[in-house]
DNA sequence: CGTATGTTTGATCAGCTTCAATGGAAGTGG
DNA sequence: CCACTTCCATTGAAGCTGATCAAACATACG
């Protein structure tokens, strides 16, 4: 956690909120979203936002991606979640929360807000209030999906299916391009693959091999490069879906 | 979904509020709570809440367990959570979700609340908008310990995991008795803990052999008896802990 | 009682893991 | 600019965990 950097502007400008899905909000939000910004930092890949145990504010991922995982006591790694530019981190309380982390998968810009915002803009607007639950039950309705995907897919499946929620949600962000073939940045290691599905690396590099080989789908460059949708959505047993409205800070 | 019953008295007294870890609310979100209330209502064991793509209301589990599961297209099932005296069921909106089904796992009764309740209680006072989030979050939290065990546990790890779960969720609401050994309900098949643990019932019976023979935990007419809780703990990887308080409608 | 549902067990097998070794790409310091 | 290091991808052999399938058994229920 490094490089302070000046901050310019206010957040009601964000080119974030930009966005045909960004939800709209009041001056007096916007008021106090900028108010409670404290800083924006660069965090380096491979780096932690949050190391275990620390007291922490709330964040937003302003630019990169990351991923937060949690560790058993013996090593063994579960990726809960992927973050996107927009994406809000810690409002859940990852500080409190022993053996769960915040990992960069690219070097990233990371806009700091004071701990008690959500508080302050509950207190000052039920709409956000809602906006708020509306968040943390995305969160849980994406859970509920990894759940499936870990207890009751196959190998192919699986990734697959976290191909499609990547493409899905980059999509979602206007960061996709389709020139023939969709393509969105997606900087996981096969490691980090294996870890948000369940399997190991060696059988990662099995799956990527079918997928590229069935010209469906290829990861390559950290670039993640989907040929057939169809297909994808095939194995996936789901449909590719616009997503709707989510709030930005 | 049948046997409608006459509500008597008002939600205030409701027994399940006499807990220690109830959360105390003001009289104004008391009355919006009675107020809101529709009907209650008995399940029978294996019906279930909501039939998919059905609208419906906001529900607490008044008495008795359950489930909730997604389906996949062929008919593979993950339970993704389960339910006791106390939760509230549907409050992220299962009816509107394809595939989410709830179903009970024995006889229940079901307080049915008005679909908007959560919205006027939001708008009503600040603080309750506070206890959603807290409960959607943690909603969250179990979601995230889920994928833990589905994808980097080992079959036994993850009964033993489930098994704990149950047990500190039930000693929450004082479900739980110490005579001797820890027992508590739970009246799960074979098939249900497969669905919830990601495995097959004829493994689930392995592995439910071995901790039996162990001496760590049984699991017989529907209820789940604990003799080794260090033991079982040391399998799933965390210790017992005491649940915070919670939301009660 | 007969039926349905759930449990128990065994044989066989597949999917994925484990382990180990090789190769490639990118970054670093001399 | 090259040698060195490090990290990551790739591949293969062997093995284990848990799946699949099938059948017998137990239990609850009408």
């Amino acid at each position: 956690m490094s490089k302070q950097a000046v901050i310019k502007g206010s957040c009601e400008n964000c080119y974030l909120r930009k966005s045909p899905r960004s939800i709209a909000l009041g001056p007096r939000e916007h008021q106090l979203i900028s108010r409670s910004l404290v800083r924006r930092f660069v965090v380096e890949e491979g780096e932690q936002l949050v190391e275990t145990g620390q007291a922490s504010g709330v964040y937003t991922l302003y630019d990169g991606s990351a991923f937060e995982a949690i560790t058993l006591p013996d090593g063994r790694r579960q990726i809960v979640d992927f973050y996107i530019p927009g994406d809000i981190i810690g409002f859940d309380g990852i500080a409190g929360r022993a053996q769960r982390s915040v990992t960069m998968m690219s070097s990233a810009i990371i806009c700091e807000f004071v701990p008690d915002m959500l508080d302050l803009l509950i207190e000052a607007d039920a709409a956000f209030a809602r906006h708020l639950i509306a968040a943390a039950l995305e969160k849980a309705r994406s859970l509920e999906d990894l759940a499936v995907r870990l207890g009751r897919m196959r190998a192919i499946e699986r990734v697959a299916d976290l191909f499609l929620t990547i493409y899905t949600r980059s999509a979602a962000i206007n960061r996709v391009s389709y020139g023939g073939s969709i393509t969105c940045a997606f900087p996981a290691t096969h490691r980090i693959l294996a870890d948000a599905t369940g399997l190991t690396p060696a059988h990662i590099n099995n799956i990527l091999r079918e997928l590229r080989e069935g010209r469906i789908a290829v990861l390559s460059g950290k670039i993640l490069t989907i040929h057939d949708l169809p297909q994808l959505e095939q194995l996936a047993g789901t449909a590719a879906v616009e997503l709707g409205q989510r709030l930005i800070l």
